[in-house]
RNA sequence: GGCGUUGUAGCUCAGUUGGUUAGAGCGCCGCCCUGUCACGGCGGAGGUCGUGGGUUCGAGCCCCAUCAACGUCGCCA
């Protein structure tokens, strides 16, 4: 079983209005004792039968909950078509609602003070065994749960999750209608734009060798929506990103994408925090701070090793490379000598009691996220032990207890590299540490700006200054002299909002004069001939009176599954792809028919051999 | 593409150091049962242990390869 959220949100009754034509008709999960006496129709799905010879019980279920249903051997015909129900068979029932027998009441049902003795039972549909039964409290493999998704969605979890999912979007679009913003969609075939993410491509039929894209996001075009004077724009939009999946992301996902003119960086953050806010209220019934927190890029790699820290506990990577500076251990004494590199220490409460096996698990795993090694030392009550405790004196333990707050019974685990890995390698043993304490927890909603973040970046692998959030980022005002000079160290108006370790989206303000904008083009490497080709719709567009302009997005699917407490975006999407990009119901993607093919124009090189199974 | 974990009945899992005929719970089928709510009782069916190869007198277990799912790195403007 995943953790819960604490929100106690439950799945809304379909409807408590009665059909238009069927005024008996009522939700499965709505009764209660004041509607003893009435005459009622539920229609639902046999969630569990026990059949007790002379007496079945029907649980039938439907969105809504479970009501009881009671067949008694005196209705005789209806009682004979009781005995040949199953699970997931489709019912229709009549009866009037009664009081259950005293002592027979079952509290942990919304319903449990009532039943509904069956007059009638109408068979709507039988069902085939299912591959797993929905009442149980197993979870089968997710495999399993993709392929039969439509029985997988009537398992509690899945219709919560989805309904939650509901609540947030409508509050989202209510909190930004109510801020003045127009809801406007925009294409799903559009131009490929180079750069980024890959592409999901479109082959035209009329027009054979070209190829619509589908939209990684609709930046341009909300830029555009910008200088075509719509003030104020919000969309909830699908974007398309042809890369591996991962638990948090996958291949097509939805953005709540905002796009305002007139404004500074400071107004999108009010703006967009203020929505987040209001989902939580509305859509959750929970308070979040009414100012986040805000740090820089530096300060989060240098306090949390990450872009995206996890504000749900402290445990800060802590600097110690001047305690070590001249001192017996060789490894770090050197470190110490330069700026450019980290010794970090990691408080790790309680870690004493772990054993030698478990430090060197723990150091396995930091040489999986990139560490050469782990030095450690631990604080036992009978003395520093450890990796390195033979290079700790008594001056130098003083200094780090000091530094770190660490107390008997704690252990300190070290990191020393060049400054960039070591803040990667500690902060994700400190995720690690926070997660074994259990101080990750799901009801737990942390979130900060992460602000400051530099303009450009080199790319590792062909040194060249590549965006580092897209090329459309203005530089912080004032900066634009460093343009030629020093590039790289220019900060970006650019900002992304992050929950619990998870970056929910980023936005910036965007440059709104065409000449600076070809002038980031051109640093990035882009010909004149290459940015007309590309974006030339785009920057002859800038030079009408574009307005200034900025925004952002944030990631729907992260944001529920974050308020759902679950662990993955396939729980709050209700048909996601698998790892490898594939819908395991549909069985997509697939070939199509030759025809299909040449109507396009397109031939098929060569197809890999099927595997053998 | 790399690394890790997992793969045994429809589902969830156990299976000791390699040793006779591979087990449990749920589900399914049959019979019994009038107050259950994870109903209960009795009986039954259901497995090429992901696939291929190897080691061995003997493989669910060891080795190699491969496929799949999940996690992760790369990737994700």
């Amino acid at each position: 079983m995943r953790a819960r959220s604490r929100t106690n949100i439950t799945t809304s009754p379909e409807s408590r209005q009665p059909c238009v034509d069927n005024p008996l008709r009522v939700s499965c999960g709505v009764l209660s004792a004041s509607d003893v006496g009435k005459t009622v129709e539920l229609d639902g799905w046999v969630h569990r039968r026990r059949d007790h010879g002379g007496l079945i019980f029907i649980d039938v279920r439907d969105r809504s909950g479970i009501t009881q249903v009671t067949f008694d051997p005196s209705k005789g015909e209806t009682f004979a078509l009781a005995e040949t129900l199953r699970g997931e068979d489709v019912v229709s029932v009549r009866g009037t609602v009664r009081r259950r027998p005293a002592g027979t009441e079952n509290v942990k049902l919304a319903t449990g003070e009532v039943e509904v003795p069956a007059d009638g039972l109408e068979i709507l549909n039988r069902s085939e065994t299912p591959p797993f039964v929905i009442a149980a409290e197993e979870e089968p493999a997710e495999e399993v749960r993709l392929r039969y998704r439509y029985l997988d969605l009537r398992r509690p979890r899945m219709q919560r999750n989805l309904t939650v999912r509901h609540k947030i979007v409508k509050a989202i679009r209510d909190y930004f209608d109510e801020h003045g913003f127009l809801e406007i969609e925009t294409p799903n075939l559009i131009k490929s734009t180079p750069e980024g993410a890959r592409d999901y491509l479109v082959p035209s039929r009329v027009h054979r060798g070209s190829f619509y894209a589908l939209p990684q996001s609709p930046q341009i075009l909300k830029q555009i929506l910008m200088i075509g004077g719509l003030g104020r724009y919000m969309q909830i939009a699908r974007c398309f990103r042809d890369e591996d999946p991962r638990a948090d992301r996958q291949p097509e996902f939805t953005q709540v994408d905002v796009e305002m003119t007139f404004v500074r960086q400071d107004d999108v953050l009010e703006v967009m925090e203020g929505s987040m806010r209001y989902v939580w209220r509305s859509a959750l019934g929970l308070e979040i701070p009414s100012s986040l927190p805000r740090l820089t890029y530096a300060e989060a790699m240098r306090r949390y090793g990450s872009d995206k820290p996890d504000l749900r506990f402290e445990l800060e990577l802590l600097d110690v490379a001047d305690l070590f500076r001249g001192g017996a251990f060789g490894l770090f004494a050197d470190l110490a000598e330069s700026d450019a590199n980290r010794v970090i220490a990691l408080r790790w409460p309680g870690g004493s009691s772990l054993s030698r096996r478990d430090f060197d698990a723990v150091t396995e795993l930091a040489k999986t996220f990139g560490a050469k090694g782990l030095a450690y030392i631990s604080l036992a009550p009978d003395g520093i032990k450890g990796s390195i405790a033979r290079f700790v004196d008594e001056p130098l333990a003083a200094a780090l207890r000091e530094r770190t707050g660490a107390q008997d019974g704690d252990a300190i685990l070290f990191v020393g590299d060049a400054a960039r890995g070591a803040s990667e390698v500690a902060g994700r043993l400190r995720l690690e540490i926070g997660e074994r304490l259990g101080l990750r927890k799901p009801d737990a909603f942390a979130f900060c700006w992460v602000l400051g973040f530099p303009l450009f970046e080199r790319d590792e692998e062909s040194g060249e200054i590549t965006f580092s959030h897209h090329p459309f980022t203005a530089p912080a005002p004032g900066q634009e002299a460093l343009f030629d000079s020093d590039p790289l160290a220019i900060t970006a108006q650019h900002y992304d909002l992050v929950l619990n370790g998870y970056e929910l989206g980023s936005g910036s303000i965007r440059n709104h004069q065409a000449e600076f904008q070809r002038k980031v083009f051109k640093r990035l490497g882009l010909t004149d001939e290459q940015i007309d080709d590309r974006f030339g719709f785009f920057m002859e567009a800038l030079t009408y009176g574009a307005p200034p302009h900025g925004g952002m997005a944030l990631g729907i699917d992260r944001i529920v599954m974050l308020a759902c407490g679950e662990t993955s975006i396939r729980d709050v999407i209700a048909f996601p792809k698998n790892q490898m990009a594939r819908d395991v119901m549909m069985d997509a993607p697939s070939g199509v028919p030759d025809q299909a093919l040449k109507d396009l124009g397109l031939q098929i090189l060569s197809i890999p051999p099927k595997p053998a199974e």
